[in-house]
DNA sequence: TTTGTCTGGACAAAACTAGGACAAAATTGT
DNA sequence: ACAATTTTGTCCTAGTTTTGTCCAGACAAA
């Protein structure tokens, strides 16, 4: 009698062998264990010679526990939490992110957004009736609200990027046609792009050079991380969609970028994917980090760490993770 | 008695480690000991391991603190302040600063610009250039000068028209390499995309459906045209570009468009274009007129008067084309 | 056979603590 | 305007806790 299971969608059967759970939440095969040793952030089944067995329900709480720990939350914290209370404690602390050093705080009054409780669902799900309805002003008029309602960074994180994936799974289960998604993806484009000229420019600011490598048509990922990291002072060299990696090497040898970040959504099994990733970190710096995102990485973890590349599993940890760079370079430059 | 927690609704509960708030707060995990040593800033809670671990309270406090200090307040001042003193402080100093440095901007000499009587040639020449040493700032500042120079058809007309094609042809004799061609592409998406907010909203505005047809990636064109007809009252109803005959054909059914407008430029002898037009003629109103343009329309001259679809040799005659069907319909309506 | 997983323990890196040093920046006094 | 003083951010050392990685020998799977 198949009733609960179906109704709270995820499965609490296990069958997952400990390697695909590294695969897919980007932990070591040798963290799950001493994480289960030390603290039992998970208890999976056993098979009859003693092999572990997971559950989506235990890698779902893995990889929210991977994430709380991008956050600053440490192990001993998170580790008796349950799911629920887990994805409370993620959601709460990618909404009171960083702040680092523009102005908008300042005149935001930052005492208004700990109290109004603003249900970003809501948000989304007015937007995805105005995709529905084909009324685009209206689209954009919510998607302008919005972005006054908090910082931009968590606005793309829970916000932007939430909506991003209910359109694309709405028009896969037939909710929305394609000419919705088109419509509303053409108008996320616009509007993401838009965002960018809002900062300033002294000339200083350390470059990064940002794109999607051949193959990888969806650009969207990527302008969001183009927008999110000129909020902390970085400018983006962004090339769009589908540039091969010999293009993106000469574009950050030219252009004296420091870092380069790829969006990686759709394909998934791109064979391109493996040849193109190899043959940048082959050919880059080896100075230059290379950051990798989106719902792809997953389907190439190992390659991703055996080329030492970086995947934060969030943007903000994507945040967290160039300013860390950034500054850690600076030091090195004036000592 | 309601306490002190119900009203500022801010948890005192000792949770939080010290990365965790040096994350949330922008400040660095050093910083906050050393203000804590010094002026007590904050009293975090211990864990048994002597660790700090501070309350939302304490987090707002330093957040406070944080602001109050770029807006040029002492550390000896605030730190003894109350929270509730603290926000009045903060509140007081954001009426105050925050008109500094932006004022430049705004005020560009306009004598310089109405006197150059600058040749187009030259300013797409200056494009180029900033495309070729990869300069994005540059290149911008030069779209949005150009685009005060006149009018916003003849500047799409005159200027941004011939530097798409100049691009595409630098890129084909190899001045340009790819990544060059990309990061201009990605930039007038931007550019061009921005252009359409400028417009009003009234509500009446007849609409247009503005695509490319299935095979066709290449969406500047479309957007471009979106740009113009918004600028004589049209709402352009924009899907992006590789839009199936049949979306189209829904999509101008549902938002109750007026006609369809569907740039074509490469590949121009695909043979989807064919059957696509083909399509879309057959399924769509014939009342509704469907308007082509682009470099490909030259290779389906004969297809084109076939199917009776208009195809205006410029992008100033697409205009007026597209007012006398609008103004045509208006005498029909009201007579 | 080769590869992968298991347990238990060892080890090293990273992160935190306390206390203090130091230099740049801001403020004050003359 | 200049020097003295205070304030402030950053860094250092040394000891502790927490966390990630590695190893060895046994067993299971391909």
């Amino acid at each position: 009698m198949a009733t609960l299971e179906t109704i709270s969608s995820i499965d609490t059967a296990a069958r997952h062998p400990i390697r695909l759970v590294a695969n897919r939440t980007g932990l070591t095969v040798d963290l799950i264990r001493a994480w289960e040793k030390r603290y039992h952030v998970v208890d999976p089944a056993r098979s009859d010679t003693k092999r572990r067995l997971y559950s989506d329900y235990d890698i779902e709480r893995l990889r929210l526990i991977r994430i709380a720990k991008q956050n600053g939350r440490r192990l001993v914290d998170v580790a008796p939490l349950t799911l629920e209370e887990l994805r409370d404690v993620v959601s709460e602390d990618s909404r009171y992110d960083s702040i680092t050093d523009n102005q908008a705080e300042v005149y935001r009054p930052s005492w208004t957004s700990p109290l109004e409780a603003t249900d970003a669902q809501d948000d989304i799900d007015a937007m995805l009736f105005a995709v529905q309805t084909m009324d685009q002003h209206r689209f954009d008029q919510l998607l302008q609200e919005g972005l006054v309602k908090q910082s931009l960074p968590s606005y793309l994180e829970t916000v932007i990027g939430p909506l991003l994936r209910e359109i694309g799974e709405s028009t896969r289960l037939g909710k929305l046609r394609i000419a919705h998604e088109h419509m509303a993806t053409a108008h996320l484009r616009t509007f993401i792009g838009a965002l960018r000229f809002r900062e300033t420019y002294t000339g200083g600011e350390p470059k990064i050079v940002i794109t999607t490598p051949t193959g990888q048509l969806h650009e969207l990922g990527a302008l969001m991380i183009a927008a999110l990291v000129s909020v902390d002072g970085w400018l983006p060299v962004y090339l769009g969609p589908n540039t091969p990696a010999d293009e993106i090497v000469a574009c950050t040898n030219q252009s004296g970028a420091r870092a380069v970040s790829l969006s990686l959504t759709y394909p998934a099994d791109d064979p391109r994917i493996a040849t193109e990733l190899t043959r940048l970190r082959s050919q880059l710096d080896g100075k230059i980090p290379v950051f990798v995102g989106g719902a792809a990485t997953a389907h190439h973890q190992e390659l991703i760490s055996r080329l030492g590349l970086e995947f934060p599993p969030t943007l903000n940890g994507l945040r967290h993770s160039l300013n860390a760079f950034r500054d850690r370079q600076f030091k090195e430059q004036t000592a």
